[in-house]
DNA sequence: CCGGATTATACTCCGATTGAGCATAAGAGG
DNA sequence: CCTCTTATGCTCAATCGGAGTATAATCCGG
């Protein structure tokens, strides 16, 4: 057909399907790992799936015992030394030269409820694990992280200082962290990963010959890109909370409007101003009352609400802003 | 390591990567294609290449001389029956059953300015071909097209009337083409497509056996599911031109607003307000002034502008909002 | 039974943003 | 000079979004 004759199929590639997993959990934001946190479920993609989608639930399940509810494409990894010094991967003895095998990660984000249905065990036990284990400068609920001008700002400031871009580096780290009148943004999350992988300043960047000496930031690394592609993960959920009712995927049945706050709050990383949050909520028709009150929370009880399901038709519709004229 | 022992690399898989590149030429929006329109560049995923972005411009830029500006990662597409029927790929000889080869395709969608250096030859000698030879029902510059209230609505139509989700296919219809008083919303350019194809409208699904009878809808079929890639691209470059300052790479070095506006509007389907749109950019400083003017335009001469590109880190920061706190 | 403490919910206020349009400026062409 | 055309400045009202005040229900300890 239209390729030229070299176009094969070239046997050293393998293609992955790799699956970043949210719920909330006792209010704090939880991602599906396997063997305590240290990996992401995952597996090959294999001409017996259907579709990437079918693949990815099938490992997932298979691996976790967890079924999946909403879930949506990430990202396809490939680059050749995106597993330099992983010792899954050949480790130091297999350096990132061609003809060594390549890995086609192709990832999805998933959301699903935690539902300790009968168990008693903690969620960790369920394969659970904190988001903000693994990213301690992401958490900015309680104001922001004081590693962050404790170690991070001075670490990255001596890093830029070091390059030959200086200005652009300083520049990158200013923005990602929200110095110089700045504010901080919740969904760069991606960006500062990379900045502190870049900089030398986490774990996986250590094994992939990258340090400035001193030890890695405090936070739990993954095995391989796993905890890269966590962060690409969490930051397409902050930036989707905003305009799609996704957070509802994580929600019981039936909630109230602090609970739903509270959920938010743990995605975004950040605290919401309470009033207007409902009025945001409400004003877009996202739920509906259920007549009943929850007085579990210690003040005046608050009303039950309940997802508007017929809302995931209508909210397709509502696109971003462009000062279009009307006739 | 952590797989199964059946994840051998499967020989049976392709990869292959494939371009979406648009420009703006002489007022209307194009696509880079090869043989007139018929397909988009594409070619498989070598080892040789150091990453998936490398390996895609090399492609393009062998199979159509265009040198890549910016480009983004867009979808992975591996459906079993995505390419059911297509000739090329063995058609109607070689149902889609397990046992084909399968291919995956890495789609990207990249960003080119039409330069005419030199040749006097048409955009469509060069590989152009406007977007809206596709997809005749998505250019409401001049009002919605006839097409749709003539044949795209009385089919689609009948087409939910049969099924036996009638109410959901009347809704989806009404979403994706805003009728009952709901907007046109030009983002949503796949699942007007996904719509027609399953409603067998369109040529494509005819391929793979769904028609409604009558024949297809005016719009130029692609090969394979190309023409869904396309779509998912210019899906893609609508939103993105809403929240981040990507026109300019498909501007000249300096400019009018005027053409600028046109621009978006070209991209966009839909005319926008003047004065506001003005406003929008100036309140950005996304552009600053050259000194120099235009008189080409036949009125009063219009100032012409140069994109500032320093606006390229500073709007990495602009998030979406939450109604956050703060403190 | 009363007075905090605690959470829920209703409303108000104001500045910023946005939609829509009017008015004026500066060329070209007759 | 008059008219046509495009450019650009400016106004006005409606809406949105951020921030805070006020009031309503509960629970709990005394």
């Amino acid at each position: 057909m239209k390729h030229p004759p070299d176009s094969q199929p070239d046997h050293a590639l393998a293609v992955e399907l790799i699956a970043v997993v949210a719920s909330v959990t006792g209010g704090d934001p939880c991602v599906l790992t396997l063997r305590g946190g240290e990996a992401l479920p995952s597996g090959p993609f294999a001409l017996g799936h259907r579709s990437l989608q079918a693949g990815l639930r099938d490992w997932v399940e298979q691996q976790t015992g967890h079924p999946l509810g909403y879930i949506e494409q990430l990202y396809t990894f490939a680059d050749r030394d995106r597993l330099a010094g992983d010792p899954a991967n050949g480790g130091a003895g297999n350096p990132t030269g061609a003809g060594a095998r390549r890995t086609i990660s192709i990832s999805y984000l998933g959301l699903a409820r935690d539902d300790p249905q009968g168990t008693t065990a903690p969620p960790q036990a369920r394969g659970w694990c904190g988001w903000y284990g693994c990213f301690p400068w992401e958490d900015h609920r309680a104001g922001p992280p004081p590693v962050i001008a404790r170690e991070i700002l001075p670490r990255l400031a001596a890093w830029a200082d070091t390059g030959p871009e200086a200005r652009g580096r300083h520049e990158r780290s200013a923005v990602a962290f929200g110095l110089d009148g700045r504010d901080w943004n919740e969904e760069l999350v991606l960006q500062r990963y990379e900045l502190l992988y870049e900089a030398g300043l986490v774990e996986e960047a250590r094994r992939a010959g990258i340090s400035d000496g001193a030890p890695p930031l405090p936070g739990r690394a993954m095995v391989a890109d796993h905890r890269r592609i966590l962060a690409t993960g969490i930051a397409r959920l902050r930036t989707k909370i905003k305009y799609r009712p996704v957070v509802f995927e994580l929600m019981p049945p039936v909630f109230t409007l602090l609970q739903l706050q509270r959920a938010v709050e743990a995605l975004a990383g950040r605290l919401v101003h309470k009033q207007n949050f409902r009025r945001l909520i409400e004003q877009q028709d996202l739920v509906e009352d259920t007549g009943e009150t929850s007085s579990e929370t210690g003040g005046r009880p608050a009303k039950l609400f309940r997802f508007r399901a017929a809302v995931q038709v209508e909210r397709i519709a509502v696109g971003t802003k462009l000062p279009v004229v009307r006739s």
